[in-house]
DNA sequence: GGTTGCATGTAAATGGTTACATGATTGT
DNA sequence: ACAATCATGTAACCATTTACATGCAACC
């Protein structure tokens, strides 16, 4: 999928500026299975209007850029239900975290501890965040979706929470074990 | 995290060629948090070498092209070490599955109850290639690692086998409502 | 006879991020 | 004072994927 679809699909949820847009990637709905930035969503957005797929109509605004509101076009929707036909990409994740973790015997543990941190706290915050959305008026797939991210975010944090004072016993032992006789 | 220091990695594990890295990242311990084609591989073996982080040595072999077996060095050792001190980019997910299945209603349902079986199977592949790995040897590291992404990936599964009849319920209730009567 | 696995590599195309440019207002 | 929010946009840079090139062996 790329920005251009990636619009698309945020203005059939209703009519919206490209720094709106960029805030759905962020903190919306979509934001735990996709995310783009300005760099991509304005130029995606020209393009739309240029090719017809949707228009916008310019909120003068005081001391500050007009704001553009994108509307999809019949065209656009059109557009959209096309790009969902296309065979799904397989899902991509990217993590320097597990990454990091993996070399657990060249970072020092105090690090380790702090990355664990961190990424709990990463997948806390974004539970915060998706259990304030309301989702009252939402469809049921988007509430399936929704409720699927939310789980995974409370099974990861689950796990780092469960395990990471064993995990540092251990890389603890390991350190004071092996390569050469160590120990002094 | 290029895929410089991602080879790097994988060599830091143990010798191994291109192809062998590929396959770290396609199936091995690897496989739930990054991913590389051969496009990138190569290029960055070959960088690797010329700065001296890496060396190989050339198998021949009948009827196919020289195997190079890849090492890493001292100095790529430390290359290595201190790119993981450098702080983690967030976590990047990208999932078309999910995109598509927010727009329920541009879709029809049949597809949606494909989409979500092959996405099951997906997971479920990954649970099974998973579990047959042998980590008798392997680091505390990198079990944790190894069991966080199982767990997420038992976690996902079990959603979809879970809800699935119940948004597909739900999904063609919705889609004999609203817009125009319908019904008929 | 077709697909998969082994094995390396290049080049073009894709497409996205980062940084810059501009600038007022509000909150800390 | 400083950071964040609002608001749009461009351009250079970066990296990766995709497709191509080559080719045998083994399996189905």
């Amino acid at each position: 999928m790329d920005a251009k679809v990636l619009c698309l699909g945020a203005l059939h949820r209703g009519d919206a500026s490209g720094y709106e847009i960029k805030k759905l990637f962020e903190e919306g709905d979509f934001s735990h299975f996709y995310e783009s930035s300005f760099g991509s969503i304005y130029p995606a957005l020209n393009k739309l209007v240029e090719d017809g797929l949707a228009v916008f109509t310019e909120h003068p605004q005081d001391k500050r850029p007009d704001k553009k509101v994108y509307s999809i076009t019949a065209k656009g929707r059109e557009a959209l239900a096309e790009a969902l036909k296309a065979p799904a990409t397989p899902d991509r994740y990217r993590s320097d975290f597990c990454f990091i973790m993996v070399f657990g015997d060249l970072v020092p543990p105090d690090r380790l501890s702090k990355l664990i941190d961190v990424q709990a706290a990463f997948y806390k915050a974004n539970i915060v965040r998706m259990e304030s959305h309301d989702l009252a008026d939402a469809s049921a797939s988007v509430r399936f979706i929704h409720d699927l991210g939310l789980e995974l975010y409370r099974t990861a944090a689950a796990y780092l929470d469960r395990n990471k004072a064993k995990l540092l016993e251990e890389v603890r032992a390991e350190a004071a074990r092996p390569t050469t006789r160590a120990a002094e």
